[in-house]
RNA sequence: GGAGAGAUGGCUGAGUGGUUAAAAGCGACAGUCUCGAAAACUGUUAUACAUCUAAAAAUGUAUCGAGGGUUCGAAUCCCUCUCUCUCCGCCA
């Protein structure tokens, strides 16, 4: 969520500012700027009437006092009383569309964020490691996941439905080895973990924004207001929700394993096969809360923890700058990590780093001050960063895939030894 | 799941229909005193929005867990919900 006093102020700058994201986003503007002036509009309105019949009610309480006659004066306050009454729900709903259409605009993108329309105007920023040629008919991690009996999807759609993995034997092992080995680097590299709950509920999905917008990709539970998390960024950026935290404290970082949960019915056909799309899957999730100064440095050392991940493994990767078009809704930059997945051929996501900004933090109102105890501090909204660090089980298909060999066996990468040696 | 108690400012805690944004204490901040500190004393001490401003100030409105209702007027009365605590049951 934007600051509605600087949209207003510094309108032309916000404007240009979206059209980098897409055009359509000056409508919205508009909108938001019309309604806002009916608002403030009936605001007035409100509280004039509000204030007369305050002042009413302290003349009647004065009257009673003295024992004077109140006829008058309860007469004139019961019209007051009405006609605000009428007024009330009018303005209810301007406030609702007002804040359901902040909602609506975006991040603004930084200003060194590329111009460029989808995924194709990214940026590379840096690369690590080349693709490796095989020197054998390369098979795909789904097809070795099968062979080796250490994926069964047959058996979970039989089980649970499309899109669902059993890990097996060697795959469960791997796959839990990968989360202890992401979870202790982070660790080292000053990340605190946290182990959240799965289940969260409504007002956390909106704190983070996915609601109401994406409310068709998520998984509700149906006794109670609970939804499953599509990412432990939920729970974990929500921990500190409606709270002012110290300033020598940040910045805040924490490291969190959670299984994520993803209805994204609109995906249908896409991926289809194997670890890449699937509506549970694992991830280790890094996020930072910092002073407004630093999110900038922040997000570049959040990104170069993240690619240790795959250094320490030692798979092909590549670093990408999203362009303003391709950047996800809340964020005002971000970079993606791809990995080489031979079978498709190409570089394929495996984390998104973004930095917010103040966008999440003023939804989720987190301030910091630099003395809690001192009134006379001002709070500032601090900014919050993540980034995936990484996806498990795209990360287990890119080890599949690039550590075969000729005999369709997997030479497990030596940092990974200790995790799975009994 | 059953029974009961509760939710008030940074914290503790008063307040059961009327000048109550809310006593008192603690804390914090500023000042006096001091070479400095402590103590003591004095003062200050929420947030959001709107109006007006270049800005501040000022004024107004809202906020006593959340949402509704009664009333001229609600922290206070009524209803619904959420959360916390205690006891019991059930579990991992």
């Amino acid at each position: 969520m934007l600051d509605k006093k600087m949209i207003v102020n510094d309108r032309e700058r916000i404007e240009k500012l979206l059209k980098k994201r897409n055009e359509k986003y000056c409508e919205v503007l508009d909108r938001f700027i019309e309604i806002d002036k009916v608002r403030r509009r009936n605001i007035s309105w409100y509280e004039e009437l509000k204030a007369d019949l305050n002042k009413n009610s302290r003349l009647i309480a004065e009257a009673k006092i003295k024992k004077q006659n109140v006829d008058l004066l309860t007469r004139s306050s019961k019209i007051l009383s009405e006609q605000i009454k009428k007024l009330e729900p009018e303005l209810k709903k301007l406030e609702e569309d007002f804040n359901s259409n902040l909602l609506e605009i975006p991040n603004i993108p930084h200003e060194s964020v590329p111009d460029g329309k989808d995924e194709k105007d990214n940026l590379e920023i840096r690369k690590f490691g080349e693709p490796k040629n095989f020197n054998f008919e390369i098979k795909s991690h789904w097809e070795l996941g099968k062979e080796l009996d250490i994926l069964d999807f047959e058996r979970a759609s039989k089980v649970t439905g499309a899109r669902f993995v059993f890990y097996k034997n060697f795959g469960a092992r791997l796959e839990r080895a990968l989360i202890n080995f992401m979870l202790d680097t982070h660790y080292q590299a000053g990340y605190r973990e946290i182990f959240p709950p799965f289940v969260v509920n409504e007002s956390s999905m909106y704190g983070t924004g996915q609601l109401p917008k994406f409310r068709e990709e998520a998984f509700k539970l149906e006794n109670n207001n609970y939804f499953l998390i599509p990412t432990a960024e939920v729970p974990v950026t929500n921990l500190y929700r409606n709270e002012t935290l110290k300033e020598e404290n940040l910045p805040i970082k924490h490291c969190a394993y959670s299984a994520c949960f993803r209805a994204e019915a609109g995906a249908a056909g896409k991926d289809t096969r194997g670890l890449i799309r699937l509506h549970q899957f694992n991830k280790v999730e890094l996020v930072k809360f910092c002073h407004p100064d630093k999110s900038y440095e922040e997000l570049e050392n959040l990104t170069l923890d993240a690619e240790k991940i795959l250094q320490l493994l030692n798979i092909p990767y590549r670093v990408v700058k999203l362009c303003a078009g391709d950047l996800g809704f809340s964020s005002a930059m971000t970079y993606d990590i791809e990995v080489w997945m031979p079978s498709y051929n190409r570089y394929v996501e495996i984390s998104s780093c973004s930095n917010f900004e103040d966008y999440q933090a003023r939804r989720l109102k987190i301030k910091f001050k630099s003395n809690l105890k001192n009134k006379n501090d001002k709070s500032e909204y601090i900014h919050t960063l993540n980034g995936s660090g990484l996806a498990i089980g795209r990360t287990l298909a890119a080890i599949l895939e690039n550590c075969q060999n000729s005999a369709g066996k997997i030479n497990t990468p030596d940092i990974l030894k200790k995790y799975l040696d009994l």
